[in-house]
RNA sequence: GGGCGUGUAGCUCAGUUGGUUAGAGCACGCGCUUGAUAAGCGCGGGGUCACUGGUUCAAGUCCAGUCACGCCCA
């Protein structure tokens, strides 16, 4: 007769193979046509909330997998909160100007022939640029399983948000901490513009390299030396920098004496042709400072200042000259010490007196003019300033100088770095008799920062920045409403900006563009105007981080989801790479700070970097040849493994240390994922007869080993909830992964299928385990929801009397079926004697006595205190090492020890244990006596 | 060059206030099972805790330095 059909054997459709990446896109189309977020806002609606606000991408290119990680790390968190109980919405972003943008708009419009296009056609080409990549983007990141308001996000190109943006810098603007300066850009003369960092090619160039005596003053017959490979330089040259740090010597040569580095010493007198050179003394680099120059060719003096984070040891002479309106140290430098950012050079490259120096301190009036365009490898600028040195002998030596030099990407010359006229914000202006900057600094201590350093990192970027420019060049961003007088003066007034942001809301920024400076003064002069009238206006647009910076107005204050309660620009979480502690978090504290009167963020939570298997950045000359086979995109990973790998993938390593993407990684958490999908599919295709409103067993009448599984889930869920809410999303990795590979399938799953295969269908042994079972499996998908957004809500479609449509509609409260401290002893006991028998198993199994277990009989003898909680549970020991018979002699021998014998009686066909009661039945011959009485039973 | 971090088995992580032969899961090797079966179970090998020096009766754990890597700045 054939027993096999008289058992439970399980059955189930959640199928083992889970082909995610066919089966996830339908599951994300049934969510957005049922409005899953919308449903789930709806049922928290009232609750406590938890507003995490997402930190914008940039909409350009395909989402990277960098980028994934992060949004991946927002939904966990979000989808997290939501499931206990918070009502936590999400509206994702996108930062739309900037410089890229712009720049691969103007190429392609220049491929297409629109060659002068004026910034108005630029911008709208750029707008349709974002939108298109808006449109990409949005799509890759809802196939992550990422839900939010995609149907509602905010943009940073949208009118209401341009309008917010700019009465926020209205705010700033009223309270005085906007004002106009210089600062050096690079600048192309050819082309007339300043040009950006992307905007910059390097490539190989060769400039004169001179060497330049500068006389001390009160020291006859002594100079320093400097080096340099931008002459034309020399006429804004206002102090010279050393090293503190560098010995220096003094030499005498011929009739004068020198003062170089020390340790370049040799090398400089080799190449200047110092035959007979002596050392005079040496002088510690501190001892520079109150020195003073006489300029080799302008009627002023300088003085020394220590520059050691940028002077080198390596090339030049240890003395570097400084410009501070045509070098970036050179202007920090000048900023520190309150000199002039002095640039005497025109739009068209030319040397010009200014108005920043008397005319008389300024260059020889012959010199004025002198282009500083190179042509045939010269430049007029550095020949006038070559022939001055030379005429005045304070020229040592000259020599060509090959090396990598900034050139513009469109006129193909070199670059030269110009100051211009900015605007900037004051970061150190004073309010109420405190610093911004001293204010910021508060604030940030009142700022939860996790991982806690985030506190030290940008505290030390507030206090070094320098004031910050808001100003570009540039058409595709916020126009900055300022106008020009006759005289050049700039108008900048909080109330033309506040009706500026009016005008923006309702015609878009635009319009700044497309209209002339007459006709929007008409539009934006304040009644009761006695300032001067305007003759131009500006064309400068904000800094992108301005944009970014001020949604916690635009945002987190005007969305009603967002808004907070005491503080309607305050949310609780920022959630963004490291990298921020510059960027977004200090612009968005800054501004916030300066506007509103606190921080927009409660907590900021900072994750690291991707890097490769060689824990090496992921760099594009890697990919290809030899490095990684594909683009790095979330598309690629989403297409090859699916989403839940590349989030599962994301939740298992620590994410504030850096994130290590290999294939290799990525499949092995594939492994871990088929585990977890595999312990899910055991639990539902046992519960196939379970009907919790029916036949669960009620917590007090299951079996010691159900309670044993369900004490263990309780400390795990204690312990996932614990790691969740420590943003530990690895430790819920590993917590689960090892709790499924140990306490379920090697423990538990493994000892219950007796029971649950070959005990009668409705038995209360049978019920009870099944009971268990479907708290589990209840408990298990909440757990893995936040995670495996797809396979946690595919699986709790099984699962029976189910309370929900989708696993993220769920509640999840922790289970609290704790056993008591004396049965957890007994429990410990007999996992002990548990692994005492296992290895004596395994021997037998090795010598061919046994084959599984259940051939076997297990005889425990030891002192009676050893075995005395086994000897009153040996039921429970025998199903935990799955023997067919198990005996426990307490009081033999001095020493727990097991024998393995080969079990007694005959193999029951059904439920394969070894019986002596087998045989029993003349009507059913080859069974034990349970399984007799089992299938005699009626279904 | 400066600031902030990281460095424990092949991989990902645990290692409480310094205290017995450094743990887990996965992967790997060898078996068992074939009633979770493109599954499941058992056993086993594998680490000079980046390196060097120091404090201490005792250091993966504290201190100093070095190296490598990441982010930011220069």
């Amino acid at each position: 007769m054939d027993y096999k059909n008289s058992l439970n054997l399980p059955r189930t459709d959640f199928s083992m193979k889970a082909d995610l990446v066919a089966r996830e896109p339908e599951r994300l189309r049934r969510w957005e046509a049922a409005g899953l977020y919308q449903q789930i806002q709806a049922q928290r609606a009232g609750a406590k909330k938890f507003v995490l606000h997402d930190g914008p991408p940039f909409a350009n290119g395909d989402v990277h997998i960098g980028t994934a990680l992060n949004k991946i790390l927002k939904d966990i968190l979000v989808k997290y909160k939501s499931l206990r109980g918070y009502q936590a919405p999400y509206i994702p972003g996108w930062d739309c100007h900037g410089l890229p943008i712009e720049f691969k708009v103007t190429q392609e419009m220049r491929k297409s022939g629109q060659a002068a296009a004026d910034a108005a056609a630029i911008r709208k080409a750029c707008e349709a640029y974002a939108q298109k990549y808006i449109g990409i983007q949005r799509e890759q990141f809802r196939r992550l399983g990422v839900l939010g308001e995609w149907d509602h996000p905010y943009l940073t190109l949208d009118k209401a948000y341009e309008a917010e943006e700019l009465r926020l810098f209205a705010d700033l603007v009223e309270q005085g901490f906007v004002y106009r300066g210089k600062k050096p850009v690079y600048w192309s003369i050819p082309c007339r513009t300043a040009l950006a960092e992307a905007e910059v090619e390097y490539q190989d160039h060769v400039s004169p390299s001179v060497y330049v005596k500068f006389r001390l003053v009160g020291h006859p017959g002594t100079s320093v030396v400097i080096w340099t490979t931008t002459p034309w330089t020399l006429p804004a040259n206002l102090a010279v920098a050393y090293n503190s740090t560098f010995s220096y010597s003094l030499v005498r040569v011929g009739e004068e004496e020198l003062i170089v580095s020390a340790l370049l010493l040799p090398a400089i007198a080799e190449k200047c042709g110092w035959s007979g050179y002596e050392i005079v003394r040496s002088l510690d680099g501190g001892h520079l400072s109150g020195l003073e120059y006489e300029h080799p060719f302008c009627q002023r003096t300088g003085r020394f200042f220590a520059g050691d984070s940028f002077v080198d040891n390596t090339t030049g002479t240890g003395f570097v000259h400084i410009a501070p309106g045509h070098g970036l140290d050179d202007y920090l430098l000048g900023m520190k010490e309150g000199l002039p950012i002095y640039s005497p050079v025109d739009d068209d490259g030319r040397f010009i007196h200014t108005s920043d120096l008397p005319v008389a301190q300024q260059m020889p009036a012959a010199m004025v003019g002198a282009s500083i365009l190179e042509k045939h490898g010269k430049s007029e600028a550095n020949e006038a300033v070559l022939h001055e040195l030379r005429v005045r002998k304070a020229l040592v030596h000259q020599e060509n100088y090959h090396h990598s030099y900034p050139h513009c990407w469109r006129s193909k010359t070199p670059i030269i770095f110009r100051a211009m006229d900015q605007w900037f914000i004051r970061v150190d202006h004073v309010v109420d008799g405190v610093s911004f900057r001293e204010r910021a600094l508060q604030e940030i201590e009142r700022v939860e920062w996790v991982p806690d350093w985030g506190r030290s990192r940008i505290e030390a970027a507030v206090k070094a920045r320098p004031d910050w420019c808001i100003s570009r060049q540039r058409s595709w961003g916020v126009p900055i409403p300022a106008f020009y007088d006759a005289h050049g003066q700039a108008i900048l007034d909080a109330r033309v900006v506040r009706n500026a942001a009016d005008l923006f809301e309702k015609h878009g920024s635009n319009i700044w563009f497309e209209q002339p400076a007459a006709e929007l003064w008409a539009a934006l002069k304040p009644p009761g105007w006695t300032g001067p009238e305007p003759a131009s206006k500006s064309t400068d647009t904000l800094d992108v981080w301005i944009d970014s910076g001020s949604s916690s107005r635009a945002v987190i204050a005007r969305r009603e989801a967002l808004r907070g309660t005491s503080r309607p620009h305050q949310c609780d979480m920022y959630l963004e790479g490291s990298d921020q502690h510059r960027g977004w978090f200090q612009s968005s504290l800054l501004l916030s700070l300066a506007g509103h009167g606190s921080a927009p963020f409660r907590t900021v939570l900072t994750h690291g970097f991707m890097v490769d298997a060689d824990r090496e950045k992921i760099s594009k000359s890697k990919q290809g040849q030899g490095g990684y086979e594909k683009p790095q995109t979330a598309e690629a990973y989403v297409k090859k493994w699916g989403a839940d790998i590349v989030r599962l993938w994301v939740s298992s390593q620590d994410f504030r240390n850096d994130i290590i993407v290999s294939e290799e990684r990525i499949a092995k958490v594939a492994e871990t994922y088929r585990s977890l999908r595999n312990a899910l599919r055991y639990q539902l295709s046992n519960l196939y007869d379970f009907d919790p409103a029916r036949d669960a067993v009620p917590a007090e009448q299951l079996t010691a080993l159900d309670r044993w599984i369900l004490d263990e889930f309780s400390r795990l869920e204690q312990e996932v909830m614990a790691a969740y809410d420590r943003y530990e999303f690895h430790v819920v990795y590993q917590k689960l992964s090892q709790f499924v590979a140990v306490e379920l399938s090697a423990i538990y799953h493994d000892v219950v299928k007796d029971r649950l295969y070959t005990d009668a269908a409705s038995s209360l042994r049978r019920r009870s385990t099944q009971t268990a079972l479907h708290w589990l499996v209840g408990g298990l998908c909440r757990m893995l929801a936040p995670i495996l957004a797809f396979t946690a809500d595919e699986a709790w479609e099984w699962v029976p009397g189910r309370s929900a449509g989708s696993v993220h509609l769920l509640s999840w409260e922790p289970l609290d079926l704790r056993l008591t401290e004396a049965d957890r002893a007994v429990w410990n006991a007999l996992f002990k004697l548990r692994e005492a028998a296992l290895p004596v198993l395994e021997e037998a199994r090795q010598a061919k006595q046994i084959g599984k277990a259940l051939d076997a009989q297990l005889v425990f003898t030891g002192p009676a205190s050893a075995l005395a909680p086994a000897a009153a549970r040996v039921e429970d020991l025998r199903e935990l090492l799955n023997v067919s018979q198990l005996e426990v002699r307490p009081g033999e021998g001095a020493e727990v020890s097991v024998t393995v014998h080969k079990a007694a009686g005959e193999k029951c066909e059904r439920c394969w244990h070894w019986e002596t009661s087998v045989g029993a039945s003349a009507e059913h011959p080859t069974l034990c006596r349970r399984c007799v009485e089992v299938v005699r039973t009626p279904a």
